[in-house]
DNA sequence: CCCTCTATTTGGTCTGACCAATTTGGTCTG
DNA sequence: CAGACCAAATTGGTCAGACCAAATAGAGGG
């Protein structure tokens, strides 16, 4: 939010969402310069801004003598989030993988945050803990709570590489989803396992064991967000319910990826 | 490689590097694009090429009146690799971070390669791991076969996002190691269990094994290239062998991330 | 049909200019 | 002296037009 709207940047948006829709093959020339600065009524210097933007993105290659796209496989994570803002329905498949992913990464900073942390900081995690089993019939209170204590772990754990991932995918999936409204109906009891595994954990300093509670936890949350998504999704519009662009993750095996030129 | 060395490219490397060697506090102003034009002899277009970049890697943050640095918390993971590029030796702490982040996402690979694979793809692991078996004693043959594997289940697995998350990190960081020469010694040992872990995951569909093999093995690994990176580094210059730079992963704690202007 | 050599295209960069919004600093007022 | 206020300087956003070097495409010759 908070964007500050600039030719460049709305020029970027219109092609990466065309680059990722697949309007361009893998390795074909994009539209030079001149041209895009037509298209769009705009100077050469504001596309130039857009393109560079793209080519940090790991969208295009811009070299002498001509642009080219690059494969999807090969781009940045940040593409995610317009990934998956494109339709108005998030790709299903792309839901899960990212909630895998998330979960992963959760079960690490759980496993590295109890691991590391020193007496005060597991008692505090330890009380967070207590504070969330006593809501937990309060989905909607208990939701700021729960991301506090991650957010606890994740400085606990102090794991550079994991926040800075965990922004770009915070920041493009998180967000999305919250605009969609999808909550997720996770049975208690298996809220109720979590915490009562975490509160073990913390009091036993298992790493270890946190983790393996988390990373079950998340796959609960999958199923559940799957279900949310196939039945309460059948919101107004499903006008465009293309069935495809699931095959994103999948075709374009190999491509020329490597082509030193 | 094959950068395409342009001046904008130049600019946003040196004022990247300035930013993550913290000489802008958070939130201070960045010098205007006129001043950054003079001072790097170059035309202002090519400043605000290099700035757009910076910003996209949230860096900084451009807004009429004045571009902002920002936290690097809040940056893109793209300031990974030039964060351990930046002393001649990277800060051991990252990488540690860097192989247990790996070590998560490779992890949850194997788990849903294993448990979304087919019959043949199951036998065609099986025979990777087989083959990798048999090299056992000699690390330098092993290494493309090892990768080669790695990517066979990164394909299998299909997961958009870890592949797009690993594009990142392999790029910034594998490549970083292999210049460094950082060869950690792992036991032939443990490689073997790993290995006997994985052939029975792969017989039994059995994911989760596999994942916890994988796990651990990671957890071999970092200690390995702890060591090796403790030791073995005592190599020519140690000249600014600054101890601090770790501490990158931990002051700041909260900053202005969210100041909606 | 292939190779070679131009003419064109394309990216890279610069200069200089104008607008609008923000910042800044000083002035005026209570 | 504090605070509101206004004007000038600063800063980002954008445009137009121009030049260079490298790369490409196409015509022409072998």
């Amino acid at each position: 939010m908070t964007e500050n709207i600039t030719i460049s940047h709305e020029i970027a948006a219109v092609l990466r969402d065309e680059i990722l829709r697949q309007q361009f093959r893998c390795g074909e020339r994009f539209p030079s310069e001149r041209d895009l600065a037509v298209r769009f009524n705009a100077s050469r210097g504001a596309v130039r801004e857009a393109l560079s933007q793209l080519e940090l993105l790991g969208l295009i290659r811009i070299l002498p003598g001509g642009t080219r796209v690059q494969a999807i496989d090969s781009a940045s994570i940040a593409v995610l989030g317009p990934l998956m803002a494109m339709d108005d329905m998030p790709d299903p498949v792309l839901v899960d993988q990212f909630l895998q992913t998330f979960g992963a990464l959760t079960s690490l900073t759980a496993r590295t945050a109890i691991n590391r942390a020193d007496a005060k900081q597991l008692i505090l995690l330890e009380e967070m803990v207590v504070e969330l089993a006593q809501q937990l019939s309060d989905f909607e209170a208990m939701q700021p709570k729960w991301r506090e204590f991650l957010q606890t772990m994740e400085t606990v754990a102090d794991n550079l590489v994991v926040r800075l991932i965990g922004n770009d995918l915070k920041a493009q999936f998180v967000e999305q989803m919250m605009k969609l409204g999808v909550k997720p109906e996770v049975e208690k009891k298996t809220l109720e396992q979590l915490l009562s595994s975490l509160q073990q954990s913390l009091a036993n300093g298992d790493g270890d064991r946190a983790a393996s509670a988390m990373q079950t936890h998340f796959d609960e949350v999958r199923l559940a967000v799957s279900e949310a998504m196939n039945s309460e999704l059948m919101t107004p519009e499903l006008t465009n319910a293309k069935p495809g662009n699931s095959k994103l993750a999948n075709d374009r095996a190999e491509d020329l990826q490597r082509e030193t030129v």
